[in-house]
Order: structure tokens, then sequence, then C-alpha cells
RNA sequence: GGGCUGAUAGCUCAGCCAGGCAGAGCGUCUGGCUCUUAACCAGACGGUCGAGGGUUCAAAUCCCUCUCAGCCCGCCA
């Protein structure tokens, strides 16, 4: 097999083959950005747009076309939070640059004709439900598919065309549930389609220059290297022995031998035969530029891992082999999940629909928001922290509380892109607060609490009510499912007690004097407080009284307030011990 | 071993580009509210800006060395 290495491709005659006399752009754009902005995305958005210009400038780009964000993982498997941050770094620079007038596209490509490279020991079916390999059908036949492309594998939930559909899905759920408008390509779809033919010839025609580059980055790379790998028309696994090019025709011929996978070893069944450019791969380090190429990206953001391999290599085979300019690329640092790796094998995951059970939005938002350089842990235990920042952050931009000038500004730019809206007229119960309302299923119960402790003002509209009080069964889930302090459940039958005569004497009494009187909340706490004097019962013991035969607990929310928010008639009953 | 990125109050994080008094919130403590009770108000405590050195009138910020953590330096993606 030997091609004629022809002439250089146009646009690449300049670029040094040489890694070491290439020097590829650092991909810490927003580190090495030259203008202070109090959001991160605007610095991103620069540098978007100096590309542009000079792409425009060079005549390599239409200036009607939009410019294109992309993002991209392989669906192969529980797609986490994590993982969204392919998707929602590059929203907040797509919003940015909209801003600024441009039209953009946000697309992403699944990266679904990547072969399965071992058996993930955790799926999730597309309402999110986390569940182990065994709790699936036939659970064997992902590991009789190891090598082959996503695409070419059954979905083990048997709901999807095939198993990179499958998490392709989940994927796009839960960038719907984030509110992200993303295109999704399919790689394979890609190849299929023929979209990406024209790329793959091209690499095949310059495999010369393809081999001399990558070398500088791996290396297995010699004489033999094919930078294609077709698909086994017998067996279906992705394979890399090729025998021969033919560009002419688009083809090429293959023998399917045994291909290193991870840390096994996936045998070939030896068939020989002819593949299209259609029916096989570009090598990830050639894929990720031909990708570029075809969708015509500006902007790609990308994980830490990719910062040191993939990057440089791709951003060098784009100039020197397609002769391509490539995206502004933009480095982010991982999330942690409860202090530990995002880890699908280990069960450390959290999904995007699941976090939406915990908060809303706009907070979801506002942590993405956050300084991609650092990176940061979603602890599920102290989510109350995170809201009571964002809710703070919101103060701040409507002027409701005194806050440091850098930290205006830095939520007065940031704020419009994290939320949907700006409606100063808009209430948060605080995070802790609300979990204590979820107490009770009853929302008109829930309301009247919110409104008499004061966290919903006089004269808040209808709107804003509602959405504060949607609040509540998210902090709710929140408190069940840490099983912390704010984890109360109002008592609906009188729970197993026993007092003292006294103790039960004062409660009766105390009952009487919510009966006559009908106290507000404060009037109630004093009355508490004097009933438990006059019968002297211990106010700290009476308290508790009063916790165990409301909550069944020891401890709870300020009492007086409390019961008042109560029917009373439920809580006159209560405290007769009579239900 | 080499490279990249990060480290600021107990916790969560701003400030660093372009040097100018060490900041915010939460938590804690104290006090207030006729009142031990997770909602409210006031105040206080809390720092070797990871360590060391250099430049400078002045360093969290710039430079160098080091420590620790994550990632990359096989293959794959």
């Amino acid at each position: 097999m030997s091609e004629e290495p022809g002439p250089a491709p146009s646009g690449t005659v300049d670029v040094p083959l040489d890694a070491d006399a290439f020097e590829a752009r650092s991909p810490h754009t927003l580190a090495e950005s030259d203008r202070q902005h109090a959001f991160w995305a605007d610095a991103a958005a620069d540098a978007v747009e100096a590309r542009v210009e000079a792409a425009e400038e060079a005549g390599e780009r239409d200036p009607d076309d939009p410019i294109v964000v992309k993002g991209g993982i392989s669906p192969s498997g529980v797609p986490h939070l994590g993982n969204m941050n392919e998707v929602m770094r590059g929203y907040f620079v797509a919003e940015v640059l909209r801003e600024r007038g441009h039209e953009v596209r946000q697309v992403f490509t699944t990266d679904d004709r990547d072969p399965l490279r071992k058996v993930p020991r955790k799926l999730a079916d597309l309402d999110g439900n986390v569940v182990g390999l065994g709790e699936v059908e036939d659970a064997g036949a992902l590991g009789r598919n190891l090598g082959k492309p996503y695409t070419a594998i059954p979905d083990p939930f048997g709901c999807c065309d095939s198993y990179g559909d499958h998490f392709s899905e989940l994927i796009r759920r839960s960038a719907e549930q984030l509110g992200v408008d993303i295109e999704i390509v399919s790689n394979t779809e890609l190849y299929e389609s023929g979209r990406l033919e024209d790329a793959t010839r091209h690499v095949l025609a310059n495999a010369d220059r393809a081999r001399e580059v990558l070398a500088n980055y791996q290396n297995k790379v010699d004489a033999d290297y094919v930078p294609f790998n077709p698909i086994c028309a017998e067996c279906g696994t992705v394979t890399e022995t090729v025998t021969g090019i033919d560009l002419e025709a688009g083809t090429v011929d293959y023998r399917c031998t045994e291909m290193e996978a991870g840390d096994t070893t996936i045998g070939g069944c030896g068939h020989e035969g002819t593949a299209t450019f259609r029916e096989g791969k570009l090598p990830w380090r050639f894929e990720w530029p031909a990708q570029w190429r075809v969708l015509g990206v500006d902007f790609e953001p990308f994980g830490k891992d990719h910062a040191e391999g993939s990057w440089p290599s791709g951003d060098h085979i784009a100039r020197a082999v397609f002769g391509d300019r490539p995206p502004v690329p933009m480095v982010y640092e991982w999330f942690t999940l409860n202090g530990e790796p995002f880890s699908s094998s280990a069960g450390n995951v959290v999904l995007a629909g699941e976090v939406l059970d915990l908060l809303e939005r706009e907070v979801v938002h506002f942590f993405f928001a956050k300084d991609p350089k650092r990176a940061r842990d979603f602890d599920i235990t102290t989510l109350d922290q995170l809201v009571d920042e964002f809710d703070r952050f919101e103060q701040v931009i409507l002027g409701e509380v005194e806050a440091p000038e850098t930290e205006r500004e830095r939520a007065a730019r940031v704020y419009p892109f994290v939320v949907d809206a700006v409606r100063p007229e808009r209430v948060r119960i605080a995070y802790t607060f609300a979990a204590v309302l979820g107490m009770t299923d009853d929302t008109d119960l829930r309301e009247t609490m919110a409104r008499r402790s004061g966290h919903i003002p006089e004269g808040t509209p209808e709107w804003a009510v509602a959405d504060a009080l949607d609040r509540v069964p998210l902090a709710r889930n929140w408190a069940v499912r840490t099983d912390n302090a704010y984890n109360y459940r109002l008592a609906e039958t009188l729970p197993a007690v026993e007092f003292d005569d006294d103790t039960t004497a004062a409660l009766a009494d105390l009952a009487d004097r919510i009966e006559a009187d009908d106290p507000d909340d404060e009037a109630l706490q004093e009355a508490i407080y004097g009933t438990a004097r006059d019968h002297g019962v211990d106010v700290g013991d009476f308290f508790t009284a009063g916790y165990r035969l409301f909550l069944d607990e020891d401890q709870g929310p300020r009492l007086g307030p409390f019961l008042a928010a109560l029917d009373s008639a439920f809580v006159v009953r209560r405290l007769r011990l009579e239900g």
C-alpha cells in the first residue's frame, strides 16, 4: 500500500509538521484573556469574535454564517451533571455572543460511532433512573458487543434504536431540562450521510502528512499506520488493519484483526473485506478536527483531560493536515460530587434531572456560571448554601442588599444569563425554611405559614407567590434525600406521647387560650411561655412537648408562629390530646 | 521523572489581568426581641492570601523555587 505523497494541502504550506516548531495554542483561553471581565463568558466571547473577524478577513468564512459553538461526548453511559459542562459552558458563551448581536448555533456531537470498550456497571433508563447492569433484560448482550459502535449495539432497555441512541436521548433530555437548546449531531449520521466523506478522503490522501503530525503525539504511529478504522462487515467491530486505500472509489481494504481496547483486547474475526469511507471512522485525533471542519466550529469547551493531548494534536492536525483554523478552545475544570470524582461505575453520579428535583433551574445555571478554571464540588448536603449564595446574588443585583462594588458588577453582568427574566417583584423563601414548609403537603397551609413568617410580604403578586412556593417541594426533596435537620413531618395523627399531669394541664390550658383568643403568632409564642409558667412546667420541657405533639420530634421551628399558622381547631384538638 | 491547571476566614466564594488598608455570605459566639428553639435585628470573633525567596516606596496580585491536589505525558476517547 503506497500513496503518492502529493502536494501539501492548500493553507498548510507554512505549518511545520514537527511539534517542537509548531507551538499549539494554549487552550487556557480564560487565563490568557487580555481583557478583564466580570463574567468569564465575556472573555471567551472576545476570543471568538477575534477568531471570526480574522477568518472573515482571510476569506475563510461568510460573514452571514452563524457562529457555531460546539460540545460533545460519547454516549457511553449515564450522562451526569459533570458532563453537562459540555452543554452549559458553551451555552453561556453562545448567549453572550447573541447579546452582542451575533447569530449563534449551539451544536453538540454525540460521538456515537466510538466503539464500546468496556461493559458499563451502571445504566440509566430514559427517565434518568440509574440501574445496575444486572437489572436490564439481556446484560450479556453488552459483553458480546464490545468493539462495536454504540449505534450498532441494541438498546439494553429496548426503547431506542440502539445503545448510542438511548444515551444520546438522555443527553438531549438533560440539556432540555436545563433549558438549553442544542442541535444534537450524531457522529454516526455524519459518516453514514457522507458529510464526513470529503474530510476522510482528505486525511487519507494526505496520509503521510497525517502520520508525520500525529507521530509527534502518539507513539504507535509508524509507517504502516492508516488514519482510518473500518467497521468489519462480518463481525461489526471497529478494526484497524487497513491493507489498501482506493481514493477514487472511496474505499479501503482491511483485515479484521484484534484491537486493544483499554485493558482488554478485542479479538478480530479475521475477515478480509472492503469498506467505504462511510463504513468506518477516523481515529479521534483526526475526527475532532474533521468535525470542526464539517460543522464550521468557532468555539469548543472541553474538560481538562483534553488539554494536554487531544487539543494540541487537534490544533496541529487542523492546521497542518486540513489547512483549517481551529476553533477557540476553552478548558474547564471538572466537578466532583460530594467530594468524590463523578464515577458511573462507582455509582457516584447525579443526573441533571435529579438535580432539578432539588434546585430551581436558575440555581443550577448559577452554579455553571462560576469560573470554569476552578474545580468545584457539587455537595448535595450543603445545597442550602448554594441556594443562599444565589439568593444573595439576586438581591445584590436588585439593589436589595449592600455589597462591594466588584460583587455588584459581577452580579449585574452574570444574573441576566442565569435567569429567564429579571423580575424585581420575585420572592424567594429561604431554602431551609422552604424545606421546613415541606412538613405538610397542604399547599394552602404552606402559603399561610410562609406569609405569617414574613417570607412572603404583603402585596406580592400572585405569580411571585406561586413561584416562591415552587421551591418548597424541591427543598423538601433535599431534606428527605439527605435526611437532615430540616426533614420535619407534620404529625397527621396524635403521636404516642406521655406527659405528666402538670404538662397535660398546661397543654389543655393553652388549648383554651387559643380557642378563646385566636392569638397571632407573637401572642401565641407569649401564651406558650405564660402557660408553662402558670403551671410550673419548665419552659424548655414545654416546648419539647409541643414539638413531640405536632412533629414527633424534640426540636422544631419557632413554635408560636408555627402553631399560629396551623388550623386552630386542629391545634386545639391536638393540645387536648384528642387526635 | 516532565508538562498544564489550581490553592484566599471553620464552610462557600469574590478580589489577581493593569501592585495601593484582607473582603462578602454562611457558620460560630455575644447581645436584642416580655421569650433557650433552626424564620428576624445588632455586634463581635475569625487570615502566615499553601510555603520560601526576589522585584518594588508598596505584593494575595508580578518573577523564581518548593509543597499539596487534579489532569496529561501508553492505547482509546
